[in-house]
This record gives C-alpha cells, structure tokens and sequence, in this order.
RNA sequence: CUGGAAGGGCGGAGGGUCGCUCCGGGCUUCGGUCCGGGGAGGAAAGUCCGAACUUCACAGGGCGCGAUGCCGCGUAACCUUUCGUCGCAAGGCGCAGGGAUACACGCGGGCACCCCGGGGGAAACGCCGGAGUGACGGAUAGUGCCACAGAGAACAUACCGCCUUCCUCAGCUCGCUGUGGAAGGUAAGGGUGAAAAGGCGGGGUAAGAGCCCACCGCCCGGUGCGCAAGCCCCGGGGCACGGAAAACCCCAUCGGAAGCAAGGCCAAAUAGGGGACCUCGAGGCGGCCCGCCUCACGUUCUGCGGCAACGCAGAGCGGGUCCCGGGUAUCGGUCGCUUAGACAAAUGACUCUCUCCGGGCAGGCUCCGGUCUGCCCGCAGACAGAAUUCGGCUUACAGCCCUUCCAGAAUC
RNA sequence: GCAUUCGUAGCUCAACUGGAUAGAGCUUCUGACUUCGGAUCAGAAGGUUACAGGUUCAAAUCCUGUCGAAUGCA
C-alpha cells in the first residue's frame, strides 16, 4: 500500500472543532453510532470546505495522563485516515472509558469499522 | 555476600519517517510554505500552609472573627548603581555576589514525658549515657466538666479499721480483758476508682496528722554562666496549688477582603447603570452605616366570586429632585504570560540499535544455591501531564545507585 | 480557582453538650402458621462508626492529616 499518494497527512489547529456550539450542534443535529470503545457524531458542512473533526473525552475514561493519551491516538488516527474520508465532514468523537485498556492498533480498527459502517468514505478503494 | 532500617540522588540513551505547538528569519496569490531553534515532573498531583503580584476598601481606633503560641539561626520568588555572558540596542540569562521579607518551613539548642542501659539507694526516687515523642503561653482571671464504682471527686470524705471516754453484759488473778452500743478524735492501713488532696524516713502522739525535723518535690527571692530559652549554687517559706484549655475562655502576637475565572484595553450588539440630598414601616439573613428575602402598606394588571364596590388568589413595580456618562460581557479577542507557555488546552504514532528490569523456553557449566549464552513476551514497562509565579507540607511511586547503622553467613 | 457540606449494618437514617452494650425501619436467614406461596408472628445474623494518628481515665462525638462523594459561586 503506498503512503497515502492523494491528500495531506497534516491536521493543523483550522482542522480541529474548538466551540462549544459546533459541538452542541453537531451532537444534536448530526448522526450518531457507537463501535467499540468510541462514539461518532457525525454531519455534512457543505459550506466548509475540509473535514474537521472534535474529540471528547470525559473523566470517567480515567487520570489527565490517560485521558490526554486518548485524545493523542484519536487526533492521530484521523490525521492518518482523513484522506479517505467525505469532505466537509464534521466529526465529533466521544471516547468511552473502555479506551485506556486499548492499543493504538485496536483503537484504529474501531475507527475504521465506524468509518465502514457509517459510510462516509469519499471513494472505494482500488482494490 | 545476603536481608533490613534511616538519609540522599536518578527516574533510560541514541537515531529514522510522518505529525503538533511557540519563537526568529525568508518567500507569499495572505490560504500557506521553507529554514533554524525551544517544548512537562520529582512529585507538574492534593490545593493543606505561606509569600509575591493585581483589584477593591481604608484618618485613627474599637467590637467581633480567624490563626499562631520554648529559644536562636537560616532560606524563595522579588530588588539590584555589583560581576560575568549574549545582543547593534532595548533587554535577557546566571550552581556568581549584595540586599529584603515569612507567627510557611528547615537546622541546632533548651525543657518536659516515656523507654532502654549503667551505677547509687532499704524504698520512694534522683544521677549519667542513648533513642523516641511533644498544638511546648495561662488551670492562683473567671464559668463549667470529671460518667460508673466508691463512705467521700475539688468547699474534700469517716464504710471497714485505729484510738479515747461513757453505758450494758460476761470472765477473772478485782482493775484489767472481751462482746454489744453511744459520743468524739484520726487520713497511717484496707477497699473503690483513671485520679483519694505532696513522697519517704525519723521524732511525736491516746491513735494520728508538715504537728516538728532531714532529703526530694513545690513556691518565693538572690549571685553567677549563657545572645536567649534556661542551667548551677545559695537563702527563705512549711505545703497551699488534682486533671483537662485538641470545653468555654484569658494573655501576647499576627491578620483589611478577594483572587490571573485577579485585573487592564478593544470590536460588535443591546438599554440600562452610578453618585449626592430629602423622605421611608416590621422581621430575618448576609459580620457591624448597605444590600437581599419575607410580611405589612401603596399601586398596576390578570383570574374567580355575574358587573361596580368589596374580598380571595397570582404576577409586576416600590418615593422625589439634581448630577455623571457609562454598564454588562459567563469557552469573544488581546495584554497579564514567561528562552514550556496553551485556552476543546501543544510532547504523539510507527520503527531500529544499545543497555536496565521482570517472566517463559532451549542449551552449556554446576559445589544443585545458582550462573552463562541464545530466542521470545511484557506499551522502557512505577506514580503520573505544566496553566500567574515562588517557597514549603502531605500523598503516590516499578526499578537502580551512594553513604551510615543493625542482623546473619563465609574467609583471614 | 474559591467556598461549603457529608462519609455509621446490604439500603434509608438515629445516637443530646465525650460516659461505655452504637439503635430503628426495610432487606437477608431460620422457625411457626399454610396443601404450597404471599402476608403475619417469633428469633437470629449483619459494624475496625471511611482510613491513620493524637488529646482524654474514656472518642461515632474533640483536634490534625489522608481518601472518597456531593453541592454552590463567578
């Protein structure tokens, strides 16, 4: 598999949900599915022009050191993964307190099998 | 060598690909992009103390509230006309120096209590040495408390005892002994209790008692030593003064309040805010001149009793005059803010090499305790993530290193 | 960030200003009643008073420190 030929891997500060009413939006008015350890929320922005995507991670998941770890691996594996996806998605994921047991390998298969079921991808895979 | 205790230190190293954040510089179509550099801890944690800093209030003082409580020394952020270093400069930096603050804390000392060892003594006890503990001003400023048990518990107390006198009865060696009772004396002994009103020895006495005396303890005064807390010695008093202030309290000292969500500035939007004077019912709360709440009163509206009047219920507003231009802003921006410096909160993902640690498998050696080699597994494996800064305390912590002490084994 | 309150039996709460054995209801268990079950009656079990120190003769209570939970303010 090549690395990833078309789109950038970056995910700077303008790809991130940063407001309290883009979340409360898209919580109420988008769609929602859990997989796994994760929860997605999810909408189409056509005025937006790239997706962007906001993570949630409550006290129940565990200590500052790992809810931050949590956070880090969900940025991560939508920085990895954000290529495939629709554009102009907004993207808001709630991590469940079953998280902190999780690799980062198990982590980006639930995000891919949320991914799969939700059907967001933005073209099937060549193969 | 092994194990334990105390104290101190460390908390993997180096590299590659992709990515995040801040700063400086270049290019830019102002969207970005390239280069260089910085980027979590010993506890960053809990927010338990204290300080800096900021705003508000403030003549001074009082009441109230809170904290601290043996003595001495030391220490941070902070300031700096010092020194070094970086920079053209502004300015920054420093295991440098100097100055300042702490009733945070650390170190040392004193005293008290308890334990251990030594030696003195008949004992009580005090002496010497060591370890530990101490919220370590005052119980003669006052108020209150000390359950149960016990005769009596802070104004002491007479249950059993002990002693004296008197009465009754019995015995006989005829004025003594004993039984029972009454009046009194007595805190030495028994018993109760956590605690029984100085300890112990001698004198004294009917029996006793600081009633008297020696020693110890206690109280008062003085000399000397020590910066001081205190200590040594001398003299006097003749004993009164139980515990508890982590009960109320008293004394001394300190503390104005709130906290970076402090606070300053600005864009946009929307209509309300502040001050002075006069007037004004009651109660409660907020520590004390003001505000909020409730009730009453006045007034407006709505509903019900058919309407008005009146009553009930609910909701809203609380007077007048003058003056000022501002006020709010809760995940709006920016400054505060940092050679880490965010504001949905930056350190991550994958991987290679080395070396720690733990486990498993195989093989070699073996004094059968182990040890060496190779491979694999365990997120480099513990606790844990900066949010104004600094000092301290407390709590959590895989493993490793150093120093001292103790115990065991082996060797000399 | 600041402030306040609370941790008592499996659950909900008591225990006065320290005084002895920590109490009540529900729950659980056992027995009785019943053909069986429910209800009822009787009995029993269940507590390191969150934890650790301290003050005191004596601590659920007073003091200090940890741990946990909840609430409020801007």
């Amino acid at each position: 598999m090549p690395a990833s030929p078309q789109g950038s891997q970056k995910l700077p500060g303008r790809s991130r949900i940063k407001e309290s009413r883009e979340y409360a939006r898209i919580k109420s008015h988008g769609r929602r599915f859990g997989t796994g350890s994760l929860l997605v929320n999810w909408m189409l922005e056509p005025s937006c022009s790239r997706s962007r995507v906001g993570i949630i991670v409550s006290r129940k998941v565990g200590n500052a050191v790992t809810r931050n770890l949590a956070k880090r691996r969900l940025r991560e594996v939508f920085r990895k993964h954000q290529s495939q996806l629709l554009p102009s998605l907004q993207l808001v994921i709630v991590a469940r307190p079953s998280i902190a047991r999780k690799s980062f390998w198990e982590v980006e298969q639930d995000f891919l099998q949320a991914v799969k079921t939700a059907q967001i991808r933005s073209a099937p895979s060549a193969s």
